[in-house]
DNA sequence: CTTCTTTGCATGGTATATCATGGGATTTTT
DNA sequence: AAAAATCCCATGATATACCATGCAAAGAAG
């Protein structure tokens, strides 16, 4: 999956790419999308991913800890279905569009099993970081990548 | 999921979110709701659910606990069912508003397999000290959640 | 290799259905 | 009889489904 830029009209309403949407297709005409915990943008999978990494945090953290309880609160709590219509569109709230700092226009980047929308700027920021990131990080990896 | 903001009616009355409904639904027209023992809130949940609810509740306190019949005793005590009406509203007691400080706007936050009932101001404050727990905490989640 | 055609996708606009909410009216309870 | 709860209808707002246009890439024909 690559990077495409997408508009966002008055009403909120983005194409989700095709691409994507067709590997979501196969299960669904519904995704997830919640406010990234990380970085101003929202991320979007599967509603099965969803409940998966839900589980996986759980067990990843102590049983008998509160914590869990609150995650489950931050990630069920924040998290809603969008379904898209046959122009395969969907309606993002305010409430994401301002996390993202999303006004006209987004850009959906593909991480795997999940995806990530942006804001253009933020974005081009943030693809120059993990750039710098990688190449900073180089030498560790020798010449194993072969690149 | 989702978190939804419904107004509270003078009559004490208001609109379980549809999404929600839709859930319950498919099983009865009634849920259950109770004081929550850890927050200043309402929970609810479909009713099936609830014993179930008690025993991982039980489960996740030492075993020999004495405090564990209490506790189930408490929710149980304190539980009661709520039928909404054809335009989904429920009304909700005394009790439960005073617990959960509503007077006219109440939060609903989804959770899974149930849902709980704020007070705006105290969510937002609740929300952000989840948010801040889960930053601080996050190195020990390593990347199992993938967000 | 160029040009024309076709197909799929993003995008704008509009109509329809759904939902939250206010206000009675009717019934039940004490 | 008074108060509280339940039911029903009306309305405005909003989300959702649907239709139509335009663009751009891919493929076929000359």
């Amino acid at each position: 999956m690559d990077t495409i830029i997408n508009k966002v009209d008055t009403k909120g309403r983005v194409s989700l790419p095709s691409d994507y949407r067709a590997i979501v297709k196969e299960l669904s005409t519904e995704i997830v999308c919640y406010r990234s915990l990380n970085s101003p943008c929202i991320e979007g999978c599967a509603e099965e991913l969803l409940e998966k990494i839900a589980s996986d945090m759980e067990t990843s953290l102590d049983f008998f800890s509160q914590t869990q309880d609150e995650l489950t609160n931050l990630i069920f709590g924040d998290a809603r279905r969008f379904s898209f219509d046959s122009t395969g569109r969907i309606l993002l709230t305010e409430k994401l569009l301002k996390h993202a700092q999303i006004t006209d226009t987004a850009v959906f980047v593909g991480k795997g099993r999940k995806f990530q929308i942006w804001n253009p700027e933020n974005w081009e920021k943030e693809e120059a970081r993990i750039r710098a990131e990688i190449f900073k990080n180089r030498p560790s990896l020798g010449n194993k990548g072969g690149m």
